[in-house]
DNA sequence: GACGATGTTGGCAC
DNA sequence: GGTGCCAACATCGT
């Protein structure tokens, strides 16, 4: 579910319900979601207030008033502003105002009071120099774009689109894009990652935001999840093929290697 | 019921 | 340094 527009669109939904908020109480049931002591996290985090809410790649970071709590969604996290916990339902924060729910089904999720990993850039905010410079390695493309080291955001449905709008063989050589070529990608992330955060993203099984809302990116898809679909720009149908152990899709005819 | 795949990441061997 | 394989977990489709 939740890569870098999922992740925007959970934090716009749930800054406003935050930010200025007091943490009365935490309690958390997962060990996997929460490693290590689950009581001396809630204690740590009662009273705290929440100053900020922003998000750096696909973490979701609470700026509090004695350090920062980091949340990563795995592949089914969600963080809900209302509801009633349920059975998957991880972590609970009661606000002084209002509830905080974290729920995961796989638990792949991470809930800590520590700082994100190292990271790559913001795929939004690199420049085209900076991009065709970290370019320089000896990895295919596909295997590249979803390294979180050298970009922080994209994960498998967007770099299969991105690698489609750009016109790109997931197999492509990243050191040996043209100019003109790393110039298209550069650009297309961009694109897909702007109008997939304007309609609130890909909701494929059940990713929704904050407040429940499904998005509509997965109405755009062009590659991703269209095994056997014709290429909506030449016809062939798409492939489905295996790269970095992550099922990857592409048109054989429009991206080239 | 078994099996494989799923939006993620990290560790290991080679 | 890059890649393949496996691991964590629950659910769903075949």
């Amino acid at each position: 579910m939740p890569e870098l527009p999922e992740v925007e669109t959970v934090v716009r939904t749930v800054a406003p319900y935050l930010t200025g908020r007091r943490i009365v109480s935490a309690r958390f049931t997962s060990r996997f979601v929460t490693p290590g002591n689950r009581s001396s996290l809630a204690a740590r985090l009662a009273g705290r207030a929440v100053q900020r809410v922003h998000r750096r790649g696909k973490f979701i970071v609470l700026t509090l008033d004695q350090g920062a709590l980091t949340i990563h969604l795995g592949m089914t996290g969600k963080l809900l502003v209302s509801g009633d916990p349920g059975k998957h339902t991880h972590a609970i924060f009661t606000l002084d105002h209002g509830v905080l729910l974290y729920d995961d089904p796989r638990q792949f999720g991470r809930i800590a009071l520590a700082p994100e990993p190292p990271l790559g850039p913001e795929p939004l905010e690199i420049s085209l120099e900076d991009f065709r410079a970290r370019l320089r390695r000896k990895a295919r493309i596909k295997a590249l774009l979803l390294n979180q080291k050298f970009l922080a955001g994209l994960g498998n449905i967007y770099a299969d689109e991105s690698l489609f709008a750009a016109g790109i063989h997931p197999l492509a050589s990243a050191a040996k894009l043209s100019a003109a070529r790393a110039a298209r990608l550069h650009q297309a992330i961009r694109e897909i990652l702007s109008e997939a955060i304007a309609l609130g993203g890909s909701s494929i099984s059940d990713y929704v935001d904050a407040q429940g809302q499904r998005g509509w990116f997965q109405v755009r898809h062009r590659a991703y999840g269209r095994e056997g679909q014709p290429c909506v720009s030449c016809g062939t149908p798409i492939r489905k093929i295996l790269v970095a152990q992550r099922g990857t899709h592409f048109c054989p005819k429009c991206q080239k290697r």
